[in-house]
RNA sequence: GGGCGAAUAGCUCAGCGGUUCAGAGCGCCUGCCUUACACGCAGGAUGUCGGGGGUUCGAAUCCCUCUUCGCCCACCA
């Protein structure tokens, strides 16, 4: 550590040599062997090629305090960091770079390609890990994953092998999801719907014989051009007749039947419906039943292909759109146009408006898988923080359809299946084929796995499953999974089900969801909307505690995180300010230690009562009361009741009251001089730990600082604070919250009526109870101090003019003010004042004289309404004596 | 279309086992460079606790309803 010790903490000056400085000694490596109640949490690995956004900063922050917080409990903490190859992102970030130079990856071809994007991955991937370093992530780094390592790509292979084998995984034509500018099928979870605002058009089909027409309507009228059918409710009276009949699909000059099928709603539009089997999983559904023929009518860019006639061929899926209405308009055969907002799905890496597309996909059965997951949760073994979400997660699991987790990338896990051309097999494979045992060649599917195929897996693959590894049996189940709800569907659920089906046990017992970091417009944080906040900006100029403060104090549980892009300082200022009284606290502290001070071994409470002032013992009670408060506060995941907690601790308690009050003792001009050093450096030093986690690197700066403290030891194997039953005192506390309730009303007093800062006042203690006048005794010196007090006196002062107050518990603080005030603006202060309390007597007059109230309410709440007005009714006395005296 | 949250000081939020609970931080106003800190100290102002109704001796706190935001799910073309 550098010896300078300046008055303005410098977080740039020392974070990055205490990282350094922790991860040289080990302490966030978590040791398998002899591993004492294992914490764990997995991180959600961020995509390899991503750079640290606010979210990010959010998320880690709030899984180190966890972390930390455990570590130091004395829990073997294991924090697994790693990072995702995401298939879809990293390969979209790559085909941008070739398509500035001109080059698509065909043009490249796969092999190269794929060479491509792992130097892109090499060069510049992981990167993020190293920033959120620089947030202080404790993450144990020896243990780093990336889901296209060999280890966890054997564990995707032997997963996708037993669920074949089990029957769960299987191939087959269906409508999925494609996204015309990633040229790939997506999951069901991958297509976002959103809200879109369109048009539903009416369209006729003329009858095939010229007797009429039947109306449909369809929000994409260019399907038209692939329509098989129309199809009606078997019931529905307007049309029983037509079934059968067949119409003449205009432009494309088709015969199509009229069939009929429960699927169709009759109260909806027309109650007729158009049907095209090869772009809309209903419509698909109804081509099964009726044997119907499927067209496709687009190209994998979402453009009119050769199925359609020629005018539209060629045409993107919009255009095709808006010729095909021009055409029936132009044919007479637009029979209305209407708007129609409907939720439409968006591919989520890039937005285009998905196609659902008929093609030969992989999928995997859910159904089975989601049994045990959700059962998990039904028990009572897996619960959700806010406890709301667990519910969404049930209505997933029960409404869970199969999963389609093959892609037409090149970026992945490719899919470890061979067919041969020879005798037509299909081989499912742990290792890689070359030929068949018909001696033909093979040739390995083209597709690779849908990325999450590996990240649901990471739970154990990255503790060496299908090993059986030490770190396996140490580590597996985890403790606590924390993230946004954004990935709920994607990530958490399919853990549970991975682990449950793979290991036979849920992975992690609590999912934590934190909130959203949003604008002050409770806008999404994001690049393209411009409102985002840079976590290492922030960390540059205000460090990084004060950005973990930030998010940690500004999270509750279940609401979201607002900030202010707008207003850094604003957004920032608080938590840098904390970290800077924390640092100038400890300061003053550690630099007024010379003199004698006490070992304390043993903590405050080894200390003697009979040495203690009651100040002593009230931090002493405070800072107690602090460590219940914030352990319980973290144990219950409310990180940000912990932080104000500490925070009250430090600045209200420790710096404010008791920092001052020692500085007599400290100066040798009041005896007390070592018991004050040795309580107000134990208090500090609780005070770090507890901070610790969530501003771990000002708390270490200070602790490593701290006298006595062990050669090589570091704040995050420290150890917890533990409760004190000898430390708590209630009496300690009411007694010196009257000093502080005097010591105010002193300082109102002057500053209501201007008394200069530098002159010091007479103070009158008028019938004090019996716990005031002790306190009031004990901490004379203490109310001289903080006060500006001269002097004093018990009972009456003997003059009339000066300002008044009454404590809570009805002692009368008369401050003389000679000649110096306004006698009239007094009188009217205490007029209020009185004014004020006879209404509460009276209406607690009312309540006391309400019989009903009496007799039903419990007699101990009676008992306490009795003692308030009685303490009021004292007050009002007090307060109308002195107005008698000052002659209003 | 289902399901679920939230509405409390200018801002972000605590308080929701009913009877000193109307609070915190920031912001704002006033006075202070008091030998740890002006990224500071002391003092102060501010709210019919979203609207309405109900239960009760008593409701931000429980129930109903309305309004406004937000989230999740959904193959009504």
């Amino acid at each position: 550590m550098s010896d300078a010790f300046a008055a303005q903490y410098d977080p740039a000056a020392i974070e990055a040599t205490l990282y350094a400085a922790w991860r040289d000694a080990g302490l966030f490596h978590a040791r398998a062997d002899g591993a004492v109640d294992p914490y764990v949490v997995m991180m959600p690995p961020p995509n390899v090629t991503s750079v640290l956004h606010v979210g990010h900063g959010l998320n880690n922050t709030v899984q180190d305090v966890l972390v930390r917080f455990e570590r130091m409990r004395g829990r073997t903490a294991l924090w697994l960091p790693g990072t995702d190859h995401a298939g879809i992102a990293t390969q979209n970030v790559v085909e941008r770079a070739l398509a500035k130079a001109g080059h698509t990856r065909f043009d490249l071809g796969r092999e190269a390609f794929v060479e491509k994007v792992w130097e892109h991955v090499k060069a510049t991937g992981g990167s993020i890990l190293g920033q959120l370093a620089a947030i202080g992530a404790s993450c144990d780094w020896d243990r780093t994953y990336f889901t296209l390592d060999p280890g966890l790509s054997t564990a995707v292979r032997e997963v996708f092998v037993r669920l074949h084998e089990k029957g769960l995984i299987y191939r087959g034509h269906y409508i999925i999801n494609w996204c015309p500018r990633c040229l790939t099928a997506l999951s069901n979870e991958e297509a976002e719907k959103e809200e879109v605002r369109g048009h539903i058009w009416h369209l006729r089909y003329p009858l095939a014989d010229g007797s009429g027409h039947v109306t449909v309507a369809t929000t994409r009228p260019e399907t038209m051009l692939g329509d098989t059918a129309v199809a009606v409710h078997p019931k529905d009276k307007r049309y029983r007749k037509l079934i059968g009949r067949k119409l003449r699909l205009p432009l494309v000059d088709r015969e199509v039947v009229i069939v009929a099928d429960d699927a169709i709603d009759p109260a909806f539009g027309t109650g007729a419906v158009k049907v095209t089997p090869a772009h809309d999983p209903t419509d698909f559904e109804i081509g099964k039943r009726h044997g119907l023929m499927s067209i496709d009518v687009m190209t994998p860019e979402a453009r009119m292909a050769a199925t359609v006639p020629e005018a539209f061929q060629g045409l993107d899926r919009f255009e095709a759109r808006k010729l095909v209405v021009r055409r029936f308009e132009e044919l007479g055969l637009l029979e209305k146009v209407e708007d129609h907002a409907h939720a439409v799905g968006h591919c989520y890496r890039c937005h285009t408006i998905v196609e659902p597309r008929l093609s030969e996909q992989w999928f995997v059965k859910m159904a089975p898988l989601a049994k045990p997951a959700l059962q998990a949760y039904r028990d009572g073994r897996l619960r959700f923080i806010p406890e709301h979400r667990g519910e969404e997660y049930a209505q997933w699991m029960e409404n869970i359809r199969d999963w389609c987790i093959s892609r037409q990338l090149w970026w992945g896990h490719r899919i470890p299946v061979w067919y041969c051309d020879g005798c037509g097999k299909t081989h499912v494979s742990r290792t890689d084929l070359v030929t068949c045992q018909c001696g033909a060649p093979l040739r390995q599917d083209e597709d690779v796995l849908d990325t999450w195929f590996s990240s649901w897996l990471v739970p154990f693959s990255s503790l060496g499953w299908p090993e059986q590894t030490k770190d396996l049996a140490a580590f597996y189940p985890g403790t606590v999974l924390v993230t946004a709800p954004e990935i709920l569907f994607f990530w958490v659920a399919r853990m549970v089900m991975a682990g449950c089906e793979f290991m036979g046990d849920i992975p992690f017992s609590t999912v934590y969801l934190h909130g959203t970091v949003r604008d002050t417009q409770h806008r999404k944080m994001s690049k393209s909307l411009g409102n985002g906040i840079d976590p290492l900006g922030v960390v540059q100029q205000y460090g990084a505690d004060a950005l973990r403060y930030t998010l940690v104090a500004g999270m509750s549980v279940g609401t979201d995180v607002i900030l202010d892009p707008n207003n850094i300082e604003g957004t920032f200022a608080a938590g840098r300010n904390f970290a800077n009284k924390l640092w100038n606290a400890g300061r003053f502290i550690l630099t007024n230690l010379e003199g004698p001070t006490r070992p304390l071994a043993g903590g405050p409470s080894a200390l003697r009562d009979d040495e203690l002032t009651l100040a002593d013992r009230w931090i002493i009670a405070r800072c107690d009361a602090t460590v219940r408060e914030a352990t319980e506060a973290y144990e219950r995941f409310r990180l940000n009741d912990a932080a104000a907690a500490v925070y009250r601790f430090l600045w209200s308690d420790l710096a404010d009251w008791y920092i001052e009050l020692i500085k007599p003792r400290l100066y040798g001009e009041a005896p007390g001089g070592d018991v004050a050093r040795a309580v107000a450096l134990k208090t500090f030093d609780v005070a770090l730990r507890l901070l610790h986690p969530i501003m771990p690197f000002v708390t270490e700066a200070l602790w490593q600082r701290i006298p006595g403290k062990p050669d090589g030891a570091w704040l995050p194997s420290a150890g917890w604070p533990r409760p004190d039953g000898r430390a708590a005192s209630p009496e300690a506390l009411r007694k010196f919250g009257l000093v502080q309730e005097l010591v105010g009303a002193v300082r109102t007093i002057r500053a209501e009526y201007d008394v200069q800062p530098g002159k010091a006042v007479r103070v009158a203690v008028q019938h004090p109870g019996a716990e005031a006048a002790a306190a009031f005794r004990d901490e004379a010196a203490t109310i001289r101090r903080l006060a500006k007090v001269s002097e004093l006196i018990w009972g009456e002062s003997g003059e009339s003019v000066g300002g008044y107050a009454v404590l809570g518990d009805g002692t009368g603080v008369f401050v003389p003010l000679g000649d110096a005030i306004d006698v009239a603006r007094e009188c009217g202060r205490l007029g209020a004042e009185i004014a004020r309390l006879q209404q509460l007597v009276a209406s607690q007059e009312k309540k006391l004289s309400n019989e009903q109230f009496v007799s039903r309410a419990p007699a101990d709440v009676v008992g306490k309404e009795r003692e308030k007005l009685a303490t009021w009714r004292d007050q009002v006395t007090t307060l109308q004596e002195k107005r008698g005296r000052l002659g209003c």
